[in-house]
DNA sequence: GAAGAGTGTCACATAACTGTCGCGGCCTTC
DNA sequence: GAAGGCCGCGACAGTTATGTGACACTCTTC
């Protein structure tokens, strides 16, 4: 089976250009014009590797790397970050977020081709487990399931999320801003409240006979999931 | 040595709360309205980080970034660059001239604070450790839990400040003004005495069979957390 | 296009926390 | 050893933060 690599890429004549250079070595390659297109098409065929520009319409590639990471599929995906110019900080984002590798424009092609090669080869280990328990808890983000103590738990998308996002970072604290900010997106204006009743919603959802609450709220600061 | 920061924004209702928030985390901060005054205030004295809003009258945030990097007393002086939300474009842009990091408004306060600790601990290693550990008490800011050999021990968020506050001064005595000021902030009105009821809700949940009271009572003077 | 699922807000109840008082004890200072 | 300042602490009424059911909408799915 030939690798398949998506590139998110606005512009046309950078595209054609990996486009052209992706086929002769031999990869199966497909073309997201914008950041809402990427997300569809890495939604219904995941790429072993992703070729992301920076800056997208619509959505933008950082938040496109940070939704993958978060609640993709497959969050190991494999990320090489395009942007227009070499920044040590710029690259420090980057790869902050999570992306793999990081090429600035204009590259050389050969160049590209071979950190392509690299990052394909390599098998990443794992920052991010496909699987997390923490307590009684365990979150399958491949197959995007939950359960506590052996029992599936039906999500909603949102607590999916949220839930991941907790288990991520078990014990720490975080405010309903920073939940809005990484949960929610950035980009989006909702109020603070609602994470209450969303995590109000995820209570509920992993109440259990016996079981305790693995939320902890802390008040005047925000929301914890117990470490144990 | 506290860290100085020094904080660039015109916007009032910005400021306060940085300064107020800052403050709360025992620096020394100031704060300059427009792009002019802070450059001769950075003349005067260097900043151990500069929090710099991206549009500022007179001079440009950007302006200062790009002056501070080309020809400042400390070209590595920490930038970290406030910008409105969603401007992208410019969020590059900052970077390129040299930002170490960027936040967009309406930022989260928790989140800032923790990348200014971020950064100043690169300055400064040892700043402001998530956990600290004093005689038997330990405090971990990011969990917001505090335990007393090894026993949870649950407080109210102005209970947990005033710890938080002394267990990073261990053994110095703060007046009840000095606490007020900084635990509570410097622009609320509380009577003197309110400290004393505080200091005694953090000794009742703080105590434990056998233990002795972890806070001194310097009379006439204010209280202090034993060093040990 | 109807049913169902998932979302974001609100309103209201409740729990948690706050700031002040006031009393009584302790310590200092004459 | 008496007066007065200083401090510990229980009580309390006022605030503030959080939990939750209800509701109107939006999207999917069939």
């Amino acid at each position: 089976m030939k690798p398949y690599v998506l590139v998110a890429e606005d512009e046309s004549a950078v595209s054609e250009l990996l486009l052209y250079n992706l086929k002769r070595e031999d990869y199966d390659v497909a073309i997201a014009a914008d950041g809402e297109e990427a997300l569809m098409m890495i939604d219904e065929r995941t790429p072993d590797l992703l070729l992301l520009d920076w800056m997208l319409p619509k959505v933008s590639g950082i938040e496109i790397c940070r939704r993958v990471r978060a609640t993709g599929v497959n969050p190991n995906l494999p990320i090489i970050m395009l942007t227009a110019r070499g920044e040590e900080s710029d690259r420090i984002r980057g790869l902050d977020t999570g992306a793999d590798d990081y090429v600035t424009k204009p590259f050389s092609t050969t160049e590209l081709m071979a950190r392509v090669r690299a990052v394909l080869r390599r098998i990443r280990p794992g920052l991010k487990e496909d699987r997390i328990t923490v307590g009684d808890i365990e979150i399958d983000r491949v197959a995007h399931r939950v359960s506590r103590n052996g029992a599936d738990i039906h999500l909603g998308p949102t607590e999916f999320r949220l839930l991941d996002y907790f288990m991520q970072h078990p014990g720490r604290v975080f405010s309903r801003e920073q939940l809005l900010d990484t949960v929610w997106g950035s980009d989006v204006y909702v109020e603070a409240r609602t994470v209450d009743v969303h995590v109000g919603r995820l209570r509920k959802a992993l109440r259990q006979e016996g079981g305790e609450d693995p939320i902890r709220t802390v008040r005047s600061a925000g929301y914890a999931l117990r470490a144990d």
